[in-house]
RNA sequence: GGGCCGGUAGCUCAAUUGGCAGAGCAGCAGACUCUUAAUCUGCGGGUUGCAGGUUCGAUUCCUGCCCGGCUCACCA
């Protein structure tokens, strides 16, 4: 796939663009054509946002839409052909005004069917794709148990996987192939069908790798041919046949037996553009899955990802457990919380925000290694790198302090790149990114203060970000809102946000944060306002947020009951007291550093992904059912 | 929540000052013995996101709403 240098198939919109490129190179249609897609495709640059928790760890994603179902209420009746576009105009016509049920053995069912599934689902596209289109199929699927196939066979004894048979035999000669004269059986989705009068030619899928399947009417048993026949785009089939290669080379399977499977009922997106609307895309995940194999890839990345943080932290001696999803006190980040109800115990329970606090109890209890990757909830605003629920490794670290977690964290993400992906070396938008150790340790502070400095054309003194009026005044000069609630600590992480935080963009640890905003961390020993605590940025966006792990339950107590106060005067996301906590703490935690990293955010990294919805299968989405019938 | 952009056939997209809503792919019928975006001939397929308004006439103009994308803000 030639697109140009810049180019990363890893990316669903770089392959997009590549395969525009092509079609636009060969001419093959005026490019104006395709204006409204590219300009719907493109991507910015680099995500502006980026998200903070003052305190707890936390970096939460973002979201979009769900899957639709579609309407299983179409009738199945099998319809001579010279009457099916009759009834196809009388149907469409039905079909808008009021739920369509056309009586026939296939509909009857699917229609019983849909009466035990959740909500009954209408999507936009469900109405008028009872058109033609899926009554051609339904038709065939009924024609095919007229012939005593069965549509929905119980299994198929696959003897290999394309994607195996690729590997093992692809790259053999048309000559080593028919002195081998290999036999195999496999199966896949039908992603394509060219027919020659005798010739035929499917291409099958397993979702990883695609086959093309040879098809003569005289190499096949009449009834597999005649179920070849009545084979549609995105029906799945098992086949069984001699490995060769075609006058063209193509690798392809001659086929000397052919089995359904089972039946694609709805029209699939179109093969040569694609599926490129992100709404579908994300809302109907298989669908993407199915057409555009680029997705797949990130799956298998982020699967990858996830095995190598695993082993990692287990070769470490981290001890993997599971935290409660359902907190009766919501704690370890500053976050709203989804609320629900427990109706036995008739009290109200939030999903977490953090694993965090009970994780720390898990230390006090001894284990001195321990790490979690689960999901956390946040009850607030998506965009492309905040997702309601989002996958968060967090893991704890006895006798060890946040400059051990640095090194740690370089090891961690220099392995993981190489593991998940071959290279230390990122592309993310126009950015390489080098993950070299050791990455630059900037002190928060400095950071700001040279930043204010800069857009200010003056020398910001030290003193600006530690007293509340200074640091006041010097936010309104550069223009950044400053409510009463926040202290000079809160301000200078406004300040960073506003002001830095984008241009991190190589690997950059930010240290040394206000205690003000780190409810959970320990102070430095010569400097109370202060806590040892650091967030790592990459590409503008924070990966991960550490800190050597406040022991002092008295001095626990004393934060929290600061968060009180804070709640109190309407900040919602202020921590509510956790008293066993406290108490966990007065029992004795011995020092050490705690992280979190957002899974997410760093397959976004290494899978060029620039929303978050890319990397997540099933992005958070309003019901479709709610919104269809505006659509 | 504000701003900008968008929603037209199953998919990807057109529609010139408001004047019969189109193309490619997909589908259907036919031709074709190695194609691969197969090709060729023919044919179907639309409540133009929803609801109002203006107009002889609205995809087009106006209002409201829904959905999506980007962005700013909020969350912080």
């Amino acid at each position: 796939m030639g697109g140009g240098p810049r180019l990363d198939a890893r990316r669903p919109a770089d392959l997009l663009a590549a395969r525009r490129a092509a079609r636009e190179r060969a001419g093959a249609r005026p490019a104006h054509v395709c204006r409204g897609a590219r300009h719907r495709r493109d991507r910015p640059r680099r995500q502006h946002r980026s998200d903070h928790r003052r305190g707890g760890r936390a970096l939460a994603p973002r979201a979009d839409e769900r899957d639709g179902s579609p309407d299983p209420a179409a009738g199945g009746v099998r319809v001579p052909a010279r009457a099916r576009h009759a009834v196809a105009r009388h149907h469409q016509r039905g079909a808008r005004a009021r739920p369509h049920v056309q009586h026939g053995r296939g509909g009857a069912v699917h229609q019983r069917a849909a009466r035990c599934h959740p909500p009954p689902p209408r999507t936009r596209m469900t109405t008028t794709q009872e058109s033609d289109q899926v009554l051609q199929r339904r038709a065939n699927l009924e024609e095919l148990r007229r012939l005593g196939v069965a549509p929905y066979p119980n299994r198929f004894d696959r003897q290999a996987s394309i994607d195996g048979i690729v590997r093992a035999h692809g790259g053999k000669t048309g000559e080593e192939l028919d002195a081998a004269r290999t036999t195999t059986r496999t199966a896949g989705r039908i992603l394509a069908i060219r027919s020659f009068g005798k010739a035929n030619f499917l291409v099958l899928s397993d979702g990883k790798a695609r086959i093309q399947v040879y098809i003569r009417e005289d190499s096949l048993p009449a009834r597999d041919f005649q179920i070849f026949k009545l084979l549609d785009f995105g029906d799945w089939v098992g086949v069984e046949g001699q490995l060769f290669r075609t006058k063209t080379k193509e690798f392809t399977i001659r086929a000397s037996r052919l089995e359904f499977l089972a039946k694609c009922l709805l029209p699939l997106p179109e093969k040569w553009h694609g599926l490129t609307d992100v709404e579908i895309r994300y809302r109907q995940r298989y669908l993407d899955l199915i057409v555009n194999p680029e997705a797949r890839q990130v799956f298998e990345l982020r699967s990858r990802v996830v095995t190598a943080i695993r082993e990692f932290l287990v070769g470490r001696g981290f001890l993997e457990v599971e935290t409660p999803m359902m907190q009766s006190i919501p704690g370890g980040a500053l976050a709203r919380p989804f609320v629900t109800h427990h109706n036995a115990l008739d009290i109200p329970l939030y999903m977490r925000v953090a694993p965090e606090l009970y994780l720390k109890r898990l230390v006090v209890g001894g284990i001195e290694r321990v790490f979690e990757i689960n999901r956390n909830f946040r009850n607030e605003g998506m965009s492309a790198q905040h997702n309601p629920e989002f996958t968060m490794l967090e893991f704890y670290w006895s006798y060890a302090d946040y400059t051990d977690l640095m090194s740690l964290t370089e090891d961690l993400l220099v392995e993981v790149a190489q593991t998940a992906l071959g290279t230390d070396e990122l592309r993310y938008g126009d950015h390489t990114i080098a993950l070299k150790k050791p990455f630059p340790r900037l002190l928060l502070r400095e950071v700001v203060r040279a930043a204010a400095s800069k857009r200010l054309g003056v020398d910001v003194a030290p003193d600006d970000l530690r007293a509340r009026d200074r640091a006041a005044a010097l936010a309104a000069r550069l223009g950044i809102e400053v409510t009463p609630g926040m202290g000079a600590g809160a301000i200078t992480v406004e300040m960073f946000e506003r002001l830095c935080e984008q241009d991190l963009v190589q690997p950059t640890f930010v240290h040394d944060f206000p205690t003000e905003v780190s409810p959970l961390s320990k102070q430095k020993p010569d400097d109370p306002e202060t806590v040892e605590r650091f967030e790592l940025y990459v590409a503008g966006m924070e990966i991960a947020n550490a800190f050597s792990e406040l022991n002092d339950p008295a001095e626990q107590r004393r934060r929290f009951e600061a968060q009180l106060r804070a709640r109190a005067a309407g900040q919602e996301e202020a921590h509510a007291l956790d008293e066993d906590y406290v108490r966990a703490l007065e029992y004795g935690m011995p020092p050490a550093a705690g992280e979190g990293i957002g899974v997410d955010r760093l397959v976004m990294l290494l899978t060029n992904s620039h929303s978050i919805r890319d990397v997540i299968c099933d992005p958070v989405s309003a019901d479709e059912a709610e919104v269809a019938g505006s659509r």
